[in-house]
DNA sequence: GGGGCGAGAGTGGCATGCGACACGTCACCG
DNA sequence: CGGTGACGTGTCGCATGCCACTCTCGCCCC
């Protein structure tokens, strides 16, 4: 586990810490660990990490068992449905709204994160290209001027990291995602809300599809996984007035 | 064997104790208080209240000030705004489906949940009243099938409640309150999804008008309350293939 | 009389002490 | 030989100790 050297307080230092290690499988899913031992590991005491086990507890990363430890919880073809389901609901609209309130600052941003993928992808470099596909649906969601929305989703990514990182480029090039936030950008740049919308919810949804379908292959076995699982509840007619 | 009394974890209890004490206003919105103070209050110690502080920290009811004391957040126009910008999103999609996967249980739990309802109306039990308004929309949220979900919207009611309970009389009768989840069950019995999620929606809505304006009075004064804030970010053109 | 300052009280954050409980081990009994 | 129960180890949950920092208020110097 890596040792935060900078002079944060200790517990943002720790939740990082441990939060990377989640996702990175350092701490493998389904695992058991003491607080004790986790703080010795981190150099600190153990109610800092107990603290930060709390908050990772509340976003469904870990489990305390009482007199047992702490469980590493796993991401089951369940949990990415629930995850994805809910970012179909939440993105589109949050980037409809966001177009047409984006400021010169967010704007820049958000092409400075596109610059970034596309220098990470053509460098190969994964870890970088999903930190930064990262920030770039943060902004969009804060600049929607929602931050309940924005802390709600950007946690919710968390629990399809540790699935994906390590996963997406057995299904999809690196370039390939690049090339739906391309799309999404421009729309944007145009102010094409409701394009931008429209690629935003085929860039979730083609995520979604490709992740779930390996992770059911996983589960399964190789190549019989013939999961169609229903994600997207806006499809039904619309509920308008 | 049984345990009967089977006590919750000091810790569940601190916390049920905390959030009840904020909601009912007993803690003040804007005060700071300290966890020494509240410790003993409840006749524990401080690190169990810690923890439930932590977490309703996370929440957004409260916010931690170094060697300050802990501060009630109050919940502004804006937030207002976000939680029912949120459950418009949330709320109506997740009617639509829970619609056609409730179970026999879940069924009657709802009936129940809305036999309770008319009853504390006509007794005038607003505190009943809203209880049970939580759960049946809980019902429904669980329902859908995303634990996530029912959780989020759940936690989202919190910040409502201070504001609704104690004001939500001057504006709408509860016999109002009551028609419109008589029409959401009707419709849901119906097997209706597409008029369940509708009047849910119509539900949420309303709610939220007059929610906003009445604490948009009470912010500007009396009588001048003409705030118009866009809640509805599905009102635009439909992003569907 | 006015202004600056310093000492004291109070606080959150971190470290540590302590008791009750879960689980694995192993000796002992049937 | 198989089952069983007591013990030891390890763990969380809760209590408490300690420290650096903030804020207040009264005192002292000018």
């Amino acid at each position: 586990m890596k040792q935060l050297p900078e002079t944060a307080s200790v517990n943002a230092q720790v939740l990082a810490s441990l939060r990377a290690a989640v996702i990175t499988g350092e701490l493998a899913p389904g695992s058991l660990h003491s607080v004790q031992n986790l703080a010795t590991q981190l150099g600190v005491s153990r109610t800092p990490v107990r603290e930060a086990l709390i908050k990772l507890a509340q976003q469904g990363m870990v489990r305390f068992e009482r007199n047992r430890g702490v469980r590493i919880l796993l991401t089951s073809l369940h949990d990415l449905e629930e995850v994805f389901a809910l970012r179909l609901l939440l993105e589109p609209p949050a980037v409809r709204r966001a177009v047409t309130r984006l400021d010169g600052n967010q704007k820049r941003e958000l092409r400075r994160m596109f610059a970034h993928m596309e220098k990470a992808a053509k460098a190969d470099d994964e870890f970088t290209m999903f930190e930064h596909d990262r920030r770039f649906h943060r902004v969009l969601l804060e600049a929607a001027g929602n931050a309940r929305l924005a802390a709600f989703v950007d946690g919710l990514r968390d629990m399809v990291l540790r699935r994906g990182v390590s996963t997406a480029r057995e299904s999809r090039s690196l370039d390939d995602i690049v090339a739906e936030h391309r799309a999404i950008l421009d729309l944007i740049e145009a102010g094409d809300a409701e394009g931008a919308a429209k690629a935003m919810r085929e860039h979730v949804r083609h995520t979604a599809e490709l992740l779930i379908a390996q992770e059911a292959g996983a589960d399964l076995g190789p190549g019989l996984a013939a999961v169609d699982i229903d994600l997207d509840w806006t499809l039904a007619a619309r509920d308008q007035d």
